[in-house]
DNA sequence: CGCGATTTGTGCACCTCTTCACAAGCGCCT
DNA sequence: AGGCGCTTGTGAAGAGGTGCACAAATCGCG
């Protein structure tokens, strides 16, 4: 949730597949739908109620059911979802019926992590490429790829057919790594590095800031402690907060 | 953005800070605001307007205003902000002005990463412990803290009075740690396991999973492909699209 | 074939968040 | 002292998301 600015997209109603115009709210809670009808899948259903997988997400089953309704009725009344035409349904809507390529750039701490990360090559993409500015970076071997120099970013990026860039460089590189993933096509960027990406209209950029998930914790911790504090309450037994809905 | 359910928590003029009882959109933008004020502290300013701040920190003016006037009003008509104030109260408000200890489970290829990433450290937060179930792990050194098995957690969360855990395991486990925790007294949690939580009451559980950020970027690609593929347009040229505000 | 149990899809009301637009306040310059 | 330009703080309108509650649809069984 920042530099995204979507258009109307007026329903242009084309050959293929329709492109129904999701809200963002939606289309960030198809991930978490998609990884629960995988786990839904290997425990041997078939179909699946919207209570049932809602628990599984995590989410309100009606959110669910308004979500799931965007994509088009693919429910049957009285059943529930088929679990197998489902997970089609929402691969095909994300996107991830093609495997995407993904370039690494910055194989520091972080980027180490990531270049090894499993999660990605099970969900339907491949880590194409790794780069690092740091010459003494340069030819290490990660998990079967070779880290090269960032300069050779156009010309690799073209080979693979790269089309999400992935930065964990340092926050003072991360602008200038940009640009150059965005002179080279890349239109969607995933930023580690903690600062504010600036890229023209068209590109996308999601920011992940793993200080900043601490801090918004912190904050409910602290509010938390200063509740407990004053109101009359038994500070004893449990943390259980008699609070909320 | 999950599993949170604040209360009213009903403006109890408290003796001391008044615990304003932020919007939650404000409470996830205030880290945000505090990086920047830090960018802008080094470069020597010691003001900085809401239109600068709003620049820096990449989100509307008028949208910063209002979540600065919810912690009161720290600024100065026809000046803006002082940097070092601000700085202050936002700390303070996010109950920064204490260092966190955090305890991180799972040191895989993600936890390996985490336990070495200094961004923690410069923003108020210290990893006090690594834990791990696979024992060929437990007595690993990284970065001067040693990996303990995760039964030890119970002893270890009171000796270091852990405030928040960090759970870093593959997810068949992740259920079971965050029970753990919270049978400690953590009331913080940040997840990284692909899977749902489910804690008591009074827990905040935060979830970062880095392969759902590729597929909502996988889909906006999906969705800009299938755009500039219909159009009579100029598919030549450069990548960007005109579209949006 | 009809009925009841079950579950989807959705209209509606509520709520939160965003954005605009402007009055109020502050400092500086004359 | 007074006026002018700049910037904050906020009321109000609008946009978007959430959750309830229920009608519509489907299956299975007698």
């Amino acid at each position: 949730m920042s530099q995204h600015r979507h258009p109307g997209a007026t329903g242009r109603a084309g050959a293929v597949p329709a492109l129904p115009d999701l809200p963002e709210a939606t289309v960030a809670r198809l991930p978490e739908y998609l990884r629960a009808l995988h786990a839904i899948a290997e425990t041997g259903h078939d179909t699946v109620s919207s209570e049932g997988l809602a628990n599984a997400a995590g989410v309100n089953s009606a959110k669910l059911r308004k979500d799931l309704s965007h994509l088009g009725s693919y429910g049957t009344r009285g059943v529930g979802y088929d679990v197998t035409l489902l997970i089609d349904q929402i691969e095909s809507v994300l996107g991830l019926t093609q495997c995407r390529s993904v370039a690494l750039v910055g194989v520091g701490n972080l980027g180490h992590a990531l270049a090894g990360y499993d999660g990605f090559a099970s969900r339907g993409f491949r880590i194409a490429a790794l780069f690092d500015a740091d010459p003494s970076r340069v030819g290490e071997e990660i998990n079967g790829l070779v880290v090269r120099h960032v300069d050779e970013l156009a010309r690799v990026a073209v080979e693979e057919s790269i089309s999400i860039g992935v930065i964990a460089t340092p926050a003072p590189a991360a602008q200038a790594v940009a640009d150059q993933l965005v002179a080279v096509g890349v239109t969607s960027i995933l930023n580690f590095a903690p600062c504010v990406l600036s890229v023209p209209e068209g590109v996308d950029v999601r920011k992940v800031d793993l200080a900043i998930e601490l801090q918004i914790l912190s904050f409910h911790e602290h509010r938390k402690a200063s509740l407990t504090a004053l109101p009359g309450g038994l500070v004893a037994t449990d943390t259980q907060e008699a609070i909320g809905t």
